[in-house]
DNA sequence: ATTTGCTTACTGTCGAGAAAGTAAGCTTCC
DNA sequence: GGAAGCTTACTTTCTCGACAGTAAGCAAAT
């Protein structure tokens, strides 16, 4: 056990195929969806049989799982700090991220497909996107209590709902544009749909001309 | 000839099983996706076989293709009107679908499900979607029109973005209702949200602190 | 009014082709 | 020499779609 803190397989050439066969499975999960794309497809991109696939990851849904993890794990590598940023930055961080998604749709597409794909029945991937998406409600909403209170506004009722609809918006314009690359413009619209959120929080305007709630 | 200026198939019975298979293949596809959801499922919940489905509807995909419009057509049909409300009504009506639909988590797990998958290669759905939002954003921005007109505003450069934007967070609402319907407000987020964009496209207001567009 | 002829609505069964996973063996690096 | 990184070969399990056959309905002719 010398050496063995780390995990067993140390190899780098052994970690250099795993992010490989992860890239190529980003792709493929994104272009096929996660049941039908096949582990011979993703081996077939980094010139392996299926066999060897499964040799490094064990089944498909533990490859799934990786894949997902991998992506959160290398966007939060972008970021100079090791973290997402708290506060009121954060709402530039989503805006920036947005423009910044125009650049790989590769990655938007997975993310998209998968997330769509885990409100299936017993999808293996339901549980990180729940988890995912109540970690990042609970960020936005914490952007807003800071962001309200530095405005000194004091913090109103919809914040639950406008920090849903925020990661709402983001989501339902990387479909559109995924659809319709050059109609839909997904860093511009997404800033402005953050704004109008973002200032109707801190200033509440008038209210749907005619509208009564139902029940 | 002298009576066939209907379909071929007139039996009020058969007519009958077929609605019957559109809402099984509705909750199958919504449940397990359309790649994943078989034949089998949906003709099992019917009582008959899968060659049974076959021989109502030809092909997987066409069953497919025949769920995506039957769901358009009972949803407009639930309207006085046949038609989806011109004007400014329209957000109304947008508002009203999204409380509506916390009453129906089949179809809105559906037409979640199977609009994401529709961004895969080659996706049999791919162009309905393609054709269904083209649609709703030139209804939604027709809407602007007409309500910029209406308030004396000149109509701003923001409409287009506006109206994928409100499209998108009912979308994106939708998913994460789907993931925690006890946490996220399908109905009033949707509302408030949809407020937010009108008013930010009727009264633009500041502009997010401190970023400064990229490129 | 019943027979004849055709169509509709299935069932049961089959075949082709995927796809995931397993087992066993070969090779290459350390 | 032993483990790591594969491959080849195989098994199992699905799923769609094809096909042939059956039962039952309708409709016109007799």
């Amino acid at each position: 056990m010398a050496d063995s803190d780390q995990t067993l397989r140390v190899r780098p050439a052994t970690l250099a195929k795993r992010e490989q066969i992860l890239k190529a499975a980003v792709e493929i999960f994104g272009n096929k969806g996660s049941t039908n794309g096949t582990l011979a497809d993703v081996a077939e991109q980094v010139g392996i049989t299926h066999a060897g696939v499964l040799h490094h990851f064990g089944s498909k849904q533990k490859l799934l799982l990786e894949v997902l993890a991998y992506r959160d794990q290398t966007d939060v590598a972008e970021l100079a700090e090791k973290h997402i940023p708290d506060g009121p930055e954060l709402f530039l961080h989503l805006v920036r991220t947005a423009f910044a998604n125009e650049k790989r749709p590769g990655i938007v597409q997975a993310y998209t497909v998968l997330s769509a794909e885990s409100v299936t029945d017993d999808h293996p991937a339901r549980g990180f996107f729940e988890d995912r998406y109540t970690t990042l409600r609970r960020e936005v909403a914490a952007a807003f209590h800071e962001l309200c209170e530095q405005e000194g506004v004091r913090e109103p009722a919809t914040v639950a709902a406008a920090s849903a609809a925020i990661l709402a918006v983001m989501d339902g314009l990387q479909l559109q544009w995924l659809l319709h690359p050059g109609v839909v413009e997904l860093g511009e619209a997404s800033e402005f749909a953050i704004q109008a959120i973002v200032n109707a929080v801190l200033h509440p305007g008038p209210t749907l001309p005619t509208y009564t709630h139902p029940a």
